[in-house]
Formats: structure tokens, sequence, C-alpha cells
DNA sequence: GTGGAATCGGAACCTGAGTTCCGATTCCGC
DNA sequence: GCGGAATCGGAACTCAGGTTCCGATTCCAC
């Protein structure tokens, strides 16, 4: 079934995509997805057209950019389970993904205008069980509230998401806020589905 | 100095400038600043060439549109003020604010991309001084935490903007967590700047 | 009712950005 | 080295969507 053989490729072509991956990372956070291709190729130095060989379209350059970013993701949230502090583990987690959101205008958008395509992919990379798994155990250990569910951390990253945009907000003073509605203590309202 | 005077127009001009702003608060609310000028034209059952007649650019139109947005947040800011019970009052504008933004995808997008616009924009309608006014009365109640700002009620609604872009979330149950960190009891970190 | 000024309508124009195409160039097995 | 296949580069094409233009139409003062 598999169409994607490992045929070898010639050494300036795997080079050559490298180089524009590395450009497209770039460009993409700076610009988010109205970043232009002249301008990856541009920094990739590189012609349009050797990037259209290597991605067919837009798009698919973009979504290549965007599974890479979970992974990222995913990877942060292994690290945190390697956390002894339950409580400080969902934290850094939360801190980690934001400010990765902060340096990325692109992740933003694919949070916000690709739903369904970011749920899946969270999916396919373990994300989401990484998640369910941070949860429980700051749960068990009585730290975080029990009405959390692991997909309400992508939900706190997509909200701190476009935060970054107006320079009069921080993300940070956000999260602080947020945490704190996160705690197990004080006065609390029951939440909403 | 005032180049506006107040030339009384045609009537079919009149008619036509409130029908052109009724279809464009609606296909705007629909899809944003992606918008386009034809369906406005097509909804408002007029030419495009009347819609740039009444406004330039497309700009314009989208900016007429917004300052009349902040002024109905201004509006809901002072009917909050009315309600007795101070929490209460900051909850009301907040729940009223965020609905807004969820019905309406071209607000969020003033919020995170156009910043500067709308801390002018929010200073002038008034929005501002009554968002401080909300905050203070809760924090002399002592039903909020002294450390939030007027600010930060603006910094809730477009952290909360975009979760109704996503249909698996809700900026419902994310208010609610939100909510439960602006309360002055509970264990609570110190925010960040 | 009539004249002319204001307004309308929408085809045509223009620009910007994604994509294609093909001659030039580079790589690699022999 | 040589030959040809893979790859490159970037000018040119395409298309979508904002904006303009001007003949047709509507309104209003007389």
């Amino acid at each position: 079934m598999s169409m994607t053989e490992e045929r070898p490729q010639r050494a300036d072509a795997r080079r050559n995509r490298e180089a524009i991956l590395r450009a497209a990372r770039h460009i993409f956070a700076k610009d988010g997805s109205q970043a232009q291709m002249d301008d990856v190729a541009k920094r990739a130095k590189v012609g349009v057209g050797t990037v259209y060989r290597h991605f067919p379209t837009k798009e698919a350059l973009f979504e290549a950019l965007a599974v890479d970013k979970f992974d990222r993701l995913a990877r942060f949230a292994d690290e945190a389970m390697e956390i002894e502090d339950p409580w400080d583990s969902v934290v850094t987690f939360l801190k980690q993904a934001a400010a990765m959101h902060a340096s990325d205008r692109a992740l933003s958008e694919v949070f916000r205008d690709h739903g369904d395509f970011m749920v899946g992919t969270a999916q396919d990379c373990g994300l989401t069980d990484l998640g369910d798994r941070l949860v429980q155990r700051a749960q068990a250990a009585g730290v975080l509230r029990k009405d959390i569910r692991g997909s309400d951390l992508g939900m706190i990253c997509c909200s701190l998401g476009d935060l970054g945009a107006v320079p009069v907000w921080s993300w940070e003073r956000m999260l602080d806020i947020v945490l704190d509605g996160l705690r197990p203590d004080g006065t609390q309202s029951e939440l909403s589905a």
C-alpha cells in the first residue's frame, strides 16, 4: 500500500529539502500562514520551483511543519512527566507550550483555523494521551481540581495563543491567572461542559 | 478643521448606507476580515460601486463596524455597573463580551490583529475607564483579587476570542476556569507583569 | 413635469501571490 | 571524463479579490 518508497535522493536534493524546511520554519513562525513562498525560497537560497518540487503546495509545506510542531509538543509533555512534582509537571508543560506559541505565529493559526487537523495530529503523535496522563497524575496527587480533562490543556494553549499578537498583554500573566483557576482549593464554580 | 460637514444626503443614499452596514455586519461576523466586498454588496442588494462610494475602502468599512462593536461593549460594561453584586457585575460583563466574541469572528480578529487600534478605540468609547471601575469596585468589596487591573478584562476577552473557532472547546468552560483564577481566596501565585 | 445633479450598478481593470514550465545546470554510475 | 537523468531557477501564467469608471438611473428643487 505504501506509495512513499525510500528511493535514494540525490545529494543536492536532500540538502535543498533541509534548507527549505529550515527557511520555512523561520518564515512561517514570523508571518504565519500569510508567509509567501517567494520569501521561503529566497531565505533557503533556492528558486521557487525547487520549493514546489519538494512540497507540491503551500498547504503541504505548512502541514509538514505543523506535524513537526506537534512532535515537539509531545516531547515537552514527555519531559514534563519526568518531573517528580505533579503540579510542577503540569505547569512546566503549559509554560513550554505557551512559550512555543508565543514565538511561532503559525502554531497559533493551526490551533485556531484547523481544529480538526489539530485534534487528529495530537492523537497521532501521542500528545492526547500524554496530556491525559499529566492531568490524571496531578489529580491523583490532589494538586489539580478533579473536573479538568486532558483536553483542557489544549484549550488553554489555544486561548493563550493569540495573546502574543497584542504587545500590551502577556501570556505569562494570563497563564498565571489560569493556573490559579486550576488549583483544587479555594472557592470555585462548577465548570460548564 | 472638521471636514465632515453634515450635508444632507439624498434619501436613497441614506437608505443604502444602512443596508450596507447591516449586510456588512452579518458577512464580517460570519467570515471575519476575509469576507468579500462582493458578498457584502450582494447581501445589501446593491452594486459594489455603491459600497465603495459609502466606504472608500474595505478597511474603512471594517473599522466603522469595529467602532460599533466597541460601543456595544461599553454599553455592556455600563449595564454591568448597575448590578448590585460587584462580583456578578464583573462576571456578567465578561460573559456578555465573550458571547459577543463567539458570535462575531471579525471582533476576535480586531482584538488579535489590530492591537493598537483596539486600545485607542477602547479608550475613546470609555470602555477602558468602565473596565477600571468594574475592577476597582469588585476589589473594594473584597471579591476580586487585588493584583488584577482593568486591562486584564480585555486580555481575558482576547484570550477567549478564538476558542469559538474550534468546535471541540467552549469559551464558557474556559471562562469558568479563568473566573476561579480571579477570586481573592485560595492558593494563588504571584501574577507576572 | 422637468432638468440636472447626485447616486447607482456592475463590467473591466489592477495587483499580488500561488503555481507551472522548460531550458540550464548539477550530479553520479560507467 | 561522459552521458543522460534528476534537479534547479525564475520568468511567465493564472486566478482571486479589491478598486475604478462611466453610462444608466433616481431623486428633488423649481
